[in-house]
DNA sequence: AATAAATCGTGAAATTTGTAACGATTGCAT
DNA sequence: ATGCAATCGTTACAAATTTCACGATTTATT
């Protein structure tokens, strides 16, 4: 079987939202045009992101959406649910943890760690802070697969390797620092001041 | 003077972000080697983003670290302050409120604004929650740049339009649905949801 | 049954993005 | 002064990604 690009399963995750929506409003069919103007993609590229997945659409109907639902979650479909660990439960990590729709997706957050002990024991929308220390044991336990990095910068390195350590192969990292992995570790740097700064200059030039 | 990719500009930002660093560090010089040794690229890859800005480095030594992020700088220079504004003044929008990291950049929020009356006229981290409705005139008073939505889906197209409305040019949309706005608007989506889905299949396939 | 309209899937072309190679320049050691 | 190691910038090349063009398939219509 041919890999699929990383930036095709980026925008199925994205066709998948949007199919969501789609069942909720009672739709059976849609085409290719049409997720086009919802998701401001071209048809094409939606028909050649979809072709990569199979034949699942009719010619001169469009793809049954819950039929194209299924296929398409077949991407991470492996696991029923995906395991994440959060560390740094401060602002942006509470509002994580407070986050009602990853329960009702396949995200769970299974727990959170931090290292300022006035934070150590609560219980944030039902999920434990523990202490970092505990992070290889509680990690290993769950079998998490993601581990969530926002804490500040000055430790986001200490952080990965603890990550490392404890065996997750995937990190989404919001700390504004460059971290030095394995490469068999998949890292998702996602810095927000850049990510403003960007959109800006995109209107400039 | 030929288009700088969007692309390039990303990293362009991740390059200052970098350098800023290695001035705190102390540093005077850095080389293309060294830059790719800590962000993980390639060193011919920043040599030829770099080489969009100009002829910045000198061979033999590598880059004068206070001079390139001068001329990178010039990216994002137009503004001395870039303005923001936020929309929803809930769990993200209040962690994004309270990121002090902000005001030590050239972004800033200027204002926030929410449709929930407990919220409005409160001030988190100095900066006002006003009703929506206020939006446009408040918006167009302070010249603000970017506009970020952290509302939920349901309201993210109608704030969206307000944001058109008033005049923005370029949005930031935390919200999981896919925004229709006319072609000048910049709109850049950040799904949480879809960004550790993705992190995930990258470890699977 | 034949025709028209809608739409998929796909190989080829075009574009964009990243990589490699290498001459040119600088500083340092001898 | 000369040779050597380090490093930039650029041109040519390669790979990845997107767009185009169009044949094939399905449904509706007359
Ligand atoms: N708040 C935002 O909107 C925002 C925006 C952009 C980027 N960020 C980045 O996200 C990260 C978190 O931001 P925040 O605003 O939540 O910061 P915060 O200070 O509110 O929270 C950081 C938390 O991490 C904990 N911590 C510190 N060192 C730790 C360690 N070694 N191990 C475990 N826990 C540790 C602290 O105790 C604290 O609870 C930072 O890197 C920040 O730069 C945040
Ligand atoms: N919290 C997270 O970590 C997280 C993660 C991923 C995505 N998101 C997305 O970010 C958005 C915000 O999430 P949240 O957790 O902060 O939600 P929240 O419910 O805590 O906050 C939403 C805020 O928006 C306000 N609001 C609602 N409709 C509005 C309108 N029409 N105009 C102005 N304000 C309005 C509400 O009063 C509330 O204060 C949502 O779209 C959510 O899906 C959040």
């Amino acid at each position: 079987m041919k890999k699929i690009s990383s930036r095709t399963i980026a925008r199925a995750l994205l066709y998948l939202r949007t199919l969501e929506t789609l069942i909720r409003d009672g739709k059976d069919t849609v085409s290719s045009r049409e997720l086009a103007r919802i998701t401001g993609l071209t048809d094409v590229q939606i028909r050649k992101d979809i072709s990569n997945f199979g034949k699942v659409g009719t010619p001169g109907v469009g793809y049954n959406v819950a039929e194209l639902k299924k296929v398409l979650e077949d991407i991470v479909l492996a696991k029923k649910v995906i395991r994440m660990a959060l560390f740094g439960a401060g602002h942006l990590g509470t509002a994580i943890l407070k986050y009602p729709a990853f329960g009702k997706q396949k995200l769970r957050i299974v727990a959170a760690f931090d290292r300022d002990k006035r934070k150590i024991g609560r219980t944030i929308n039902g999920v434990k802070v523990y202490p970092v220390e505990k992070a290889p044991e509680i990690i290993r336990k769950n079998r998490v697969d993601i581990g969530i990095i926002a804490v500040p910068p000055e430790s986001g390195q200490k952080v990965a390797d603890l990550m490392v350590l404890s065996g997750l192969k995937a990190i989404v990292n919001f700390a504004p620092v460059s971290l030095n992995v394995p490469g068999a570790v998949s890292v998702r740097d996602i810095d927000l001041s850049i990510e403003f700064l960007s959109v800006y200059c995109d209107t400039q030039k």
